[in-house]
DNA sequence: CAGATTTCTTAATCTAGTTCATCGTCCAGG
DNA sequence: CCTGGACGATGAACTAGATTAAGAAATCTG
């Protein structure tokens, strides 16, 4: 039920959904004073993607959230999603392990963008999500590693020597 | 209780205790491939350090803990603070909106380090813990916002002209 | 206080990554 | 069919920041 390049959650708005990928690939990324996008997020097949701490704390999201490719998303509101947790507990266990994972890897991506090379982070990249590589538009993925789309692409170069 | 460089946590360990900081300052840090030093996070006094993904999830922790100076702080075991969260419910919604404001901040510093310069960071960093700045010896600010401590040394230079 | 060790500064050189400009390709729409 | 727009490759010039080395300050420690 989304095209490419349509918008789920633009900054400024308070997230309310959670949004589970049922097939394509969407990604959560922030606009910089200069305009230019960083990739925090990739999400595709099988993947939740929001803003939690938009959706935790009802503040304006400083993220967008949009889909790179035609994509199918279930939408779950904060709301159903707490009356689930009373439902089914076990849910709630769920959720838990994937808001836990969500923070390491966020702490995660920090210490490898303070100690590693471009090289190295996409090295790490390919190993993460090595499915997404030949999928998506690879100025996407030089967003995400926090490098410019020439500079990724002779990186590439290099690798086929 | 502790004197300067004093370790509270090394990486390896699985992180019991949070700790809250009387007085002095604590670091919390990780360790490269080449052994260079990334600080995470300060904790001047009255504020609260540890692993937390290493606390919730009891996983070994990827990080170190130690003072930069002699400090008194207060342990608080995990056990303790969830028999805490029963007895006194208000405190569970202080650790938890604790626990949002590190994720926020987590999430801040990623995109502050994708998109902003050495100097702005700099910036940032006096704007954020204004008190820290003649207080700690300035090679930690270095590490903490991402450039050798030479380069700091240069952008501090610049700023008197 | 003297010596030792840690911290800060300065300057020269080097490099990873950016910027800008150009070109070929691959489509989607008319 | 052709045309305009997104995407990727490539190369030359440029820059932010690292590295190295050295000396000056400052701070332990006995």
């Amino acid at each position: 039920n989304m095209k490419r390049k349509e918008f789920l959650l633009k900054q400024g708005q308070v997230a309310r959904d959670l949004a589970f990928v049922v097939d394509g690939c969407l990604r959560a990324f922030a606009l910089d004073d200069n305009g230019f996008e960083h990739i925090l997020q990739f999400a595709p097949t099988g993947w939740w993607i929001s803003d939690m701490s938009s959706v935790i704390s009802r503040r304006e999201s400083l993220l967008n959230v949009d889909s790179i490719k035609p994509s199918q998303v279930l939408l779950l509101s904060r709301e159903d999603q707490l009356t689930l947790f009373d439902e089914v507990p076990r849910l709630e266990r769920y959720f838990r392990v994937l808001t836990e994972n969500g923070l390491v890897s966020s702490r995660m991506r920090l210490i490898e963008n303070l100690s590693l090379t471009a090289r190295q982070r996409y090295q790490r990249f390919c190993q993460t999500y090595p499915n997404l590589i030949n999928e998506i538009p690879q100025k996407y993925i030089a967003s995400f590693i926090g490098v410019t789309p020439e500079f990724l692409s002779k990186i590439r170069g290099e690798k086929l020597s």
